[in-house]
DNA sequence: GTTGGTGCAAAGGATTTGCAACTTG
DNA sequence: CAAGTTGCAAATCCTTTGCACCAAC
């Protein structure tokens, strides 16, 4: 997904109502700088003026995952804006565990073989989670 | 690692106690059968007539999680005991999503094909967090 | 007897629910 | 105007901290 007007657009698209409440999240998650948490939300839009209520706040970013307009990242618990929209292949995430910089990224050759280890297993796999966890190329120079 | 016995020798071995709370949740997280969380644990416990405090098990799990002799599951936040021992590669999961059915593996190859993707990014992987969610075998018939 | 562990109390967050009031289309 | 959203209040649950006491080695 890139840009707030597409994801209006796609809100719109199936059925959710345009709201002053989403457009104020979406902007926030679009110009965060990594994961942030529901209440890192309503602390950035108090400084700009803006008030939310929480519980609102995450029910918008609950809807938000549920269209894949953004993720949570398990391994902060924050939520970014989804950055690859309809990519083939899982979502997923590398994490810096020193600065916490965050990449996106998808990959189908990935996602097979993890179908096909967990085929051997019996397992039908439909979803791959994963994160990895280490440095980015800023720190680890 | 296999048996609570097992883990009470590593416990040892790395200079902590073995005390009667630790041999607790070591015994209920053998016995479970899917992810425990701190309450699960301290109810299950509470059931067999035993009493720990909940801040008591935080604690311990804590404390297993360092020593790989538990893992987090993060789909599910719950904790189980770790089936692997050391084996080659990040220790990982498959979830099935109807009987909630977990089962750990590991994988090196697909720790190198992860790697070699995260330096495609100037990205240095140090540990890989993946879970599979689907259905097991029972489940997928 | 020391040191490491545990229990307790309490605080502080995080998350959810039900319902009335408001907005969007 | 009707249905979908939001705000509010409140309840509940999760997690952590500091300190006094207890148990393991």
């Amino acid at each position: 997904m890139s840009g707030v007007e597409d994801s209006l657009r796609i809100l719109r698209s199936k059925g959710y109502r345009v709201t002053q409440p989403r457009k104020l999240v979406l902007k926030v998650l679009e110009r965060a700088e990594g994961p942030v948490s529901p209440y890192d939300i309503q602390k950035i839009l108090q400084q700009e003026g803006e008030r939310l209520n929480h519980v609102t706040i995450y029910r918008i970013l609950d809807l938000f995952c549920l269209l894949n307009l953004a993720h949570k990242v398990l391994l902060c618990g924050g939520f970014v804006k989804c950055a690859l929209g309809k990519r083939e292949g899982c979502h997923r995430f590398m994490v810096c565990r020193q600065c916490g910089a965050l990449r996106e990224f998808a990959d189908k050759a990935l996602c097979e073989e993890e179908s096909a280890i967990a085929r051997d297993f019996g397992f039908v796999a439909e979803h791959h989670f994963s994160e990895f966890f280490g440095l980015c190329s800023n720190c680890n120079s």
